[in-house]
DNA sequence: AAGTGGTCTAGACCACATT
DNA sequence: ATGTGGTCTAGACCACTTG
């Protein structure tokens, strides 16, 4: 980490090669979820920069949570606890302003080749296969939102052998290394189809909220393609903007 | 601003209250939209602090979208002009991933005593006076969304006196002297009711995205109720989740 | 008491934009 | 050439947590 000579100064500023360096190390599972990184002073030796710079560098993984810290103990691996994923990535909220928690039911699981637009969803190639699980989530024991996920089969493998847990997104870190950091929701609202209302015991037509979620992992590479199908009844999506 | 005395230290950092003060003067219009600031060694002199710490505080109002900072040329007031309020606010984009721009139909707009709705979206006490603003917004000539903005009448006077414009941010911020700085949207899929059907030319019933927004000034203080019911039609709701 | 992150300072140099 | 924000360093002290 040597600094930039002045006539060809490094493209990326000290503290983005830092954050990079850090990234690596927490993707490739050198520090596990819920570690605790070694102390600004230490990387800062390290590395050879300053403390500055790698308190820069892990600032901005804090801010992309993937990274927490705590004054007083340290800087830790985000662990995607069930509790911590549906607070971060689901954003329904009922009427009183507490975020709906809801169940799963078992689901179904199959693997396959994936079609165009599962691969264009994934970044895949041609001939690459995917897993698709559908399951209906349940609030106060009754349907409420219709998904299909899919996934592709490389990261994953064996998935499936087990019975889906209701949050996928800590199975994802904890048993295949793949940590989590942003999605992006599509939302629509579509009259329930036949399949629908089977599914969410609906009437046929009734107004529904769909959203299609590609998840990205902490190298914005593409995980999950994730259409869920809800009756919101009393509850509703929430979206800040700033 | 001198430092905080060791034995009884201000209870927030040194970076917080000139981010306040800084607030506080484009607030008042002290540094008007598209004003230039300051250096940031100015204002350190100015305020007896560190190059650094102004800089910690300027960062953080860039973050919040109420500079902007421009390298080699300094830091300015955000001008909400129509593109940019679009450009931040407006959340609904086509299937090719570009993003929709409705125009505006003339609007009808009047003022009435608040209802105690209004009032608790809004803040206000019993007796205040809100202006209703009722308009379709269009998109390629057909009707797109039907909305209902209120405001309160004490923040605005005289709006309505001439034609509402198609983005009314940029009027609050250059007549007003209102900064919009976030929303919060909550959104449900509906049926077409028969106003909506009428207004949107849709089928009854048919399904339709209803948003629900209440915005929020720099203060964090409420400026305005929205509720807009879309016909997306091919267009969908985009939501980034970090 | 020791160790961690959080704040604050002072100063150097770089990259960029304008004059 | 000058002035701006952007990066980087070095060091001090504070607040918080744990032993």
């Amino acid at each position: 980490m040597a600094k930039a000579p002045t006539t060809r100064p490094d493209a990326r500023p000290l503290y983005e090669q830092v954050r990079l360096i850090l990234i690596e190390r927490i993707q490739s599972g050198h520090w596990p979820p819920a570690a605790a990184l070694p102390s600004e002073f230490e990387l800062a030796a390290e590395l050879g920069v300053s403390q500055g710079t790698v308190r820069k560098a892990l600032d901005g993984l804090a801010e992309a949570g993937i990274v927490v810290r705590r004054q007083g103990r340290g800087t830790f691996v985000v662990e995607h606890t069930p509790q911590h994923v549906l607070f971060r990535f689901f954003s329904i909220y009922d009427e009183t302003g507490e975020q709906v928690l809801p169940d799963s039911l078992p689901a179904s699981v199959r693997t396959a080749a994936a079609s165009a637009a599962e691969r264009a969803k994934l970044g895949l190639d041609k001939g690459a296969e995917v897993i698709r699980i559908r399951r209906i989530r349940t609030r106060r024991g009754a349907p409420f939102i219709h998904e299909t996920i899919v996934l592709p089969a490389a990261l994953f493998p064996d998935l499936g052998k087990t019975d889906v847990p209701n949050t996928l997104y800590d199975l994802f870190q904890k048993v295949y290394g793949v940590l989590v950091a942003h999605t992006d929701e599509r939302i629509t609202a579509v009259a329930a189809s036949p399949v629908d209302s089977k599914a969410l015991d609906v009437a046929a037509g009734a107004p529904l909220l769909h959203i299609d979620r590609v998840t990205f992992d902490i190298e914005h590479r593409p995980v999950e393609w994730r259409r869920s199908t809800c009756n919101l009844r009393d509850a509703h999506y929430l979206s800040r903007l700033r």
